[in-house]
DNA sequence: TTGTATGCGTTATCAC
DNA sequence: GTGATAACGCATACAA
């Protein structure tokens, strides 16, 4: 009857037929604008009957906020980061944020180029996995999206979340690695274990040189001998390979530490089916992060849990809390690991 | 000296900069947009000094692509799932494609609700690794994105990707199972087996009823009585409980298909801690997809591979093929499988 | 409460 | 090749 428009976006459609101007229709979908009940519900019906929803970039455009959080990995495929990426997203979800998957090269480095690509989609926040970059770059990066980064503080040291401290300028999450690694130092050493070895991860990881750095605190404090380090790199085919060097090469150990429990199960394999050594009645071995892998029969690995749901909880309150509160001063939150005994230890 | 105006966008200020107007900074950044080339250089050098780089919501507004892809998994920490998707994102970024990864809830069915959330990001494409939602649901949910789906075809009745057939009305990407499963079958034909069981998936999957017909052809073409059938949910806890209810329900089976790998490693795990029985001399074990932990030595599974970058590369090229030409007529990509022998069959 | 008008950052169209 | 200008879809300040 009436002459039609030129041509109309689903949005103004659906204001028409709802009998209300396009900004009700925004309204509607907004639950804290003001609009009338009755209004606001025949709009979403209609909007629901035509299969609409509110375009994330008009909303960013308009409203500074992307609903978006980057997250930055090196490898989507290794156990531990699957995991938290997992309970990072649904957790995010939850929350209406969506998760923007971004993926570092080889090494665990992170290409400046990757940072700008990344910025472009404007994501509210920024979750960095790759451990080696420095706060300050990342804050650089990131003018608008306040990145959340991951700390291992030196336990013997570092006093902890003062603000007076001076030592936390940015949002932080602490991951303290002591608790974990002190219950089974006692455990072993209770088992009479004397001579441990530390099977490194990637000696750029952070918490690779925090949990090498615990452990020989934590030995040097009961008067044991400091463990002897082999290098590695996080992965199974390392661990395998290390330990095989450091128990042909020399006296071994009694008592292993693997930097993750990927590497510890390379070693175990090395243990029991390269070097024909029963674990744990001649060498104990003991794991960190508690990956579904570790309770596997075969494995049974006593490891050091870093508990993900905990770790996502605190990571999700730190993106949180700073989208609330821009000018906010630095927030900190602390995790803790805790041991979990299996049948690697004796 | 001359008067400041009011307040400039960063945009507008590289435009200053470089003495050109804002519509050659967004030329700058368009390779095929025309641009002198000395200009461009100029502008991209400004620009890169003062960190900007174009708003990815501002140009999906524009030019209506988000160069977002959506991904919906079930379990992102699953070892396939984060394996594929791992792949998809290195491959996705090396195209300016940014991955959204969402989850869906408990069991593998797709809320509705999560694909208009999905759908308010306008993914130029949608890839949903959850493999019961009709390709149709889906259709419906994207009009603009292009979904592609996942067919697991009857090969035993499906002609093939025959556009005549008029069976294909959407992208898809084919996974043909036999192959792997003919090898396989052959092999433990030739080491005498005849007694074979498969450890199901979850039953919703199509990857799970897909094997299990096929596998049951195989046998029957080979004249082999059928697989006893136990129920599974693809899980390493499953399928370990699963197989000792098999076998001590009953005269267990000679070889055991397992729906995936990691309900193959518990089926190995029950079969040789809780039952007590050599693998491969009493029970030989396969699983599906090869996944890294297949290759370790506790299991060193012989299982019918899927190779990711292959799948990885396909799903690729069928999005950017779409991309480029939204009214092409349905594409089609096949990928098979194939068998990796290892130490869990004789 | 509600509608109108404007701006968010970008690209496309159109003149030059 | 270049610059002005009008969208894109949304939220909000402001006026009613």
């Amino acid at each position: 009857m009436a002459r039609e428009d030129q041509r109309q976006s689903i949005a103004e459609i659906v204001a028409d037929r709802a009998k209300v101007s396009r900004a009700a229709v925004s309204r509607a979908f907004n639950p804290k604008a003001p609009l009338r009940a009755d209004k606001r519900e025949l709009v979403l019906r209609i909007a629901e009957e035509m299969n609409y929803v509110p375009n994330m970039a008009g909303r960013a455009l308009a409203t500074q906020r992307s609903h978006l959080v980057g997250v930055i990995v090196p490898h989507v495929c290794s156990p531990w980061e699957s995991l938290e990426i997992d309970a990072l997203t649904t957790a995010l979800q939850d929350r209406g944020f969506a998760t923007l998957l971004f993926k570092t090269r080889i090494d665990r480095s992170l290409d400046p180029k990757l940072l700008s690509y990344m910025r472009a989609y404007n994501p509210d926040s920024v979750v960095v996995f790759t451990e080696n970059v420095p706060p300050d770059q990342l804050h650089r990066a990131f003018d608008q999206a306040v990145p959340v980064y991951v700390d291992y503080p030196n336990e013997a040291t570092d006093p902890g979340p003062l603000p007076e401290s001076g030592m936390h300028r940015f949002d932080c999450l602490r991951v303290l690695q002591r608790d974990g690694i002190e219950q089974a130092v006692a455990l072993l050493s209770g088992f009479g274990r004397r001579r441990f070895a530390y099977l490194a991860g990637n000696p750029k990881a952070q918490a690779n040189t925090a949990r090498l750095r615990t452990l020989q605190q934590v030995l040097a404090a009961r008067g044991l001998p400091p463990a002897a380090v082999v290098e590695g790199d996080f992965s199974y085919q390392r661990g395998h390979d290390a330990i095989i060097e450091l128990f042909r090469g020399g006296p071994g150990a009694e008592a292993v530490f693997a930097a993750n429990d990927v590497s510890a199960f390379g070693a175990l394999d090395a243990l029991r089916h390269a070097l024909g050594l029963r674990v744990p009645e001649e060498v104990s071995v003991v794991g960190f992060d508690d990956i579904d892998q570790a309770a596997w029969r075969s494995y049974d690995l006593t490891t050091i849990k870093i508990d993900v749901e905990e770790r996502v909880a605190a990571l999700v309150r730190l993106i949180l809390q700073r989208l609330q509160n821009r000018a906010a001063p630095p927030l900190v939150e602390t995790i803790r690991t805790k041991l979990v005994v299996r049948s690697t230890v004796a």
